[in-house]
DNA sequence: GTCTATATACGGATAGAC
DNA sequence: GTCTATCCGTATATAGAC
């Protein structure tokens, strides 16, 4: 069974859950938003985090003034203020609602599937094609991250930290069944995660070279399985990726 | 013939450059430059690239004040614009230094050697090893570029494409003398990249787990020739990486 | 709930003394 | 060549009208 599917089908699963987001905001930081009407607080809530990551994905979130995101929004300086309680608020409610909802999209697609060289298939898949839909977040995330309080950056780590771990447990899964054959599952983690990164973080790269997110994906797995996998099990699924630089079955 | 060597030899070789480096600057730099005694500007130019990398790879550099950069060097905010006309030029002075001296250094290891599973490694293990040495640089490269007007970015993103083609060239050298197997030269490259990247980025997680640059290096040198050496050339390294995945022999 | 106007601080850059 | 003192723009944040 295959569990694959191309970014298309993807997309159509996960671009509905925006309304969510704002729930998830509203939990973790009710105490700096004085709005009280929940629709007047989605509709400008999504303004802002589009706005915000649209500025800040060109010039950097420390060099987006109030008064940027202000136009950018249609909304007054002294309502913004409605919405955080500033700039830092801001900051940590961007990265706290991208961190969670992309760790809980990638656990809904990953954990249902059990057999390890699926899942590790299906968890790269995930993870690029989540960055493609939610490019913005990803982003910012990997970029603005550091800028955050220390307190509130111990947070971020561990979520990065989170998602390796999700790949070594798979890695590990797959070895004590004899699946895989890798010398350092942490290590190993790692570079897979630095592949799967790559295709956010240097976007303008791709784009320019006309690879697109199908191909990249195929090619990412296409390496993954080519470091992970036993002899055995490689050579029962080579006929997966031998040929197809760009496409992948469904 | 093995041309791998561990890190510490590594460092004894590169570390004296720092003077070369300042009369780069000087020749890109001198019309912003109102200093004339090449001995204070030397040492001045030092002082203020080592605390500009400082600061800004603490908070960034647009967060880093002159005030700020001021207190760190000794010099006065007045003093510090004999050294360059503003923010903006420091930034494209720290960028293109960084570039041209890592490009240099990189290519005066890598050019030199001829076969090219061996030029593979070596180019590996000295963009990792270099990125070591200039720890500072190379993450300030990676994290401010992005902030530099058009033009200048137009050159960095030059360079970046630049070093991945050097390793583009070796695979496609090696491929078509049949030592290597790669389905896509240019992603293959990309990935290659990646990993290394991973390294200087991602210091701090490396750093927490006590995995050293020999350590690193040698295990992403292990990947590559996985994902890269045709299935005879394979066999032949087997051993080469086999159960050592810390050391690498010189 | 949202706006305009403003308080207050901090930023980069420079003039002029030494 | 370097320092001190200062100009002036722009930043965040808030007060109070509507």
């Amino acid at each position: 069974m295959n569990h694959l599917i191309r970014f298309k089908a993807f997309q159509q699963q996960v671009t509905l859950s925006r309304r969510e987001i704002c729930r998830e905001v509203f939990t973790h930081h009710k105490k700096n938003i004085t709005i009280k009407r929940e629709k007047t607080l989605d509709k400008n809530l999504l303004r802002i985090f589009d706005a915000a990551l649209t500025i800040s994905n060109r010039k950097g979130f420390k060099a987006m003034s109030m008064r940027d995101l202000s136009r950018e929004t249609g909304l007054s300086m002294g309502g913004l203020y409605a919405y955080f309680s500033g700039k830092e608020d801001l900051l940590e409610m961007l990265l706290r609602t991208g961190r969670t909802t992309i760790q809980r999209i990638l656990s809904a697609h990953v954990d249902p599937v059990l057999h390890p060289v699926s899942k590790l298939r299906v968890a790269v898949q995930t993870h690029i094609f989540l960055s493609e839909v939610l490019q913005p977040w990803f982003y910012f995330s990997y970029m603005e991250a550091r800028h955050l309080a220390p307190a509130h950056k111990a947070e971020a780590k561990a979520g990065e930290l989170g998602t390796e771990k999700l790949f070594q447990d798979i890695l590990e899964q797959g070895r004590s069944k004899g699946l895989f054959e890798v010398l350092d599952s942490l290590l190993t983690a790692s570079v897979i995660k630095a592949m799967v990164q790559d295709w956010y973080v240097k976007r303008w790269k791709y784009a320019k070279r006309n690879v697109g997110v199908d191909q990249y994906a195929s090619f990412v797995i296409s390496c993954v399985e080519r470091l992970c996998l036993a002899q055995s099990e490689r050579q029962a699924h080579a006929e997966l990726y031998a040929g197809a630089s760009g496409t992948m079955v469904e």
